[in-house]
DNA sequence: CTTTACATTGACGCTACGTCAAGGTGTATT
DNA sequence: AATACACCTTGACGTAGCGTCAATGTAAAG
């Protein structure tokens, strides 16, 4: 079957200025020129069309798509296997911000109690999703070594943004600690807010979380010197502060 | 809790230029500004951030949204209830691309046959859903009534775009059975085409398909003499062997 | 033979930012 | 007290991926 650019589009569901675009960035030509300089797309375009939109659908811009086309080495059914990886992953972000814009009405609605951080949920992957898709494995290889921040970073396997965000939390948690400390009730709202705040920024690097383990770690922190000087740094006390607010939290007795 | 522009920016996972493009737009202001000009960003803004980036998963353009933030009758809650039946939308949509990546592999791999139509399967939806986001229900009605044309596309509730493939696809048919007529064989392999892509013109109205109806269909085309001017015009006897073709590709014994 | 629908090549416009540049600020460390 | 360093500011220009005319030629149908 042999297609005008017309059709060619509204089958593919684009526009024909997208399929002249493509012709003139060279990502799509057309298979011949007809007598009167129209173009004619055959087979093997759709193809090549189709492979394009899965790509593009996944948030990689053109040039990119162009090198991997053109590349010498592209498996059209390998990719279609990547595509596919892809696509259910894009499926599990779908589902996390499912379950934010649940979360969001449950809370606007008062039911439940929702963190800032909690309301990005599911927006976040996506973009370090966009940057794997685009730069690949490359990227961490390349800036992970560094510093020794960075090697951190490698080994804790956090993208660059996930380990900012992982650090900004961090930051968060001890300044939401401080107030809470001024308040002196570790059942408090504040206090119960930290809590809250160290058990997302321990889901970065913990693969599952349960309260019970929550609870040891708190109790550690007033056990063990070093985590005690940390938290105790600014303010002597918030560490065995903290510990309490955690055990009310995970509903630990003491 | 109070956010300086790169701490909004990395919680919610976009860059700093974003946000102060959107300060810019007009779409999203700092709660106040600080005594050395800094950008300061409360809870209120942190939720509208949230809200602006549903919209704009969706697809919709920073000016439709920032009219509809800013609209007097906004409903935060309804809004976030219309998030979820989009986000459904697309998770349904998403499923169809996976399907569609699945069965490219089974064609590739030669396990199954798969039209050029079917090649784009689960793109097109998201235009016709972001069309929808962006005009609503009303351009159905705005142009609806505009022809006889429209108004039977408005019958058969479909949006302009599937109203356009539709009419592509019959006109398909037509060509490839006039195509499949020359080599006289309803058996062959143009001859089946014909049928599953008549099968897939069906489906744009039949809200489900049975290889029964459809075969009873066929046969109609050759009963009624309306249906059978309409085929045999260019060509007499292609009613008829459209018929055949069907009734070997339903498997039906006449 | 005319209408209608579709094709062509420019060329300019738009959105949603990315990416410098040139400078001011806040805080920690020495 | 100085310095480093990471953050902030306002321009201003650049880019991708098309949308949208304009002016003109062509194919198919009636």
């Amino acid at each position: 079957m042999e297609y005008t650019v017309q059709k060619l589009a509204s089958m593919a569901g684009v526009s024909s200025r997208t399929i002249r675009y493509y012709d003139e960035i060279e990502i799509l030509k057309p298979a011949r020129i007809s007598s009167s300089g129209y173009r004619i797309y055959g087979e093997k375009e759709v193809d090549k069309l189709q492979q394009i939109l899965f790509y593009r659908e996944l948030g990689m811009g053109l040039e990119q798509i162009r090198q991997i086309l053109n590349a010498p080495d592209f498996d059209g059914v390998k990719a279609l296997h990547e595509h596919r990886e892809q696509l259910l992953e894009k499926q599990e972000q779908l589902k996390k911000l499912i379950t934010n814009v649940e979360k969001t009405i449950a809370h606007k609605e008062g039911r439940i109690t929702m963190s800032d951080q909690e309301k990005f949920e599911g927006f976040k992957r996506k973009k370090i999703e966009e940057n794997e898709a685009k730069y690949g494995e490359e990227i961490r290889e390349k800036y992970g070594e560094e510093t020794v921040e960075k090697s951190n970073q490698k080994f804790m396997n956090m993208t660059e943004e996930e380990y900012n965000e992982f650090q900004r939390l961090g930051q968060e948690v001890l300044d939401t600690l401080y107030a809470a400390y001024k308040t002196g009730d570790p059942a408090g709202e504040l206090a119960q807010k930290t809590a809250d705040l160290h058990r997302q920024w321990l889901s970065f690097t913990w693969n599952q979380y349960s309260k019970e383990a929550h609870a040891g770690l708190a109790q550690m922190y007033v056990d063990d010197p070093r985590f005690t000087a940390y938290y105790d740094e600014k303010q002597p006390g918030t560490a065995e502060f903290l510990r309490d607010a955690i055990f009310i939290y995970t509903g630990q007795k003491k």
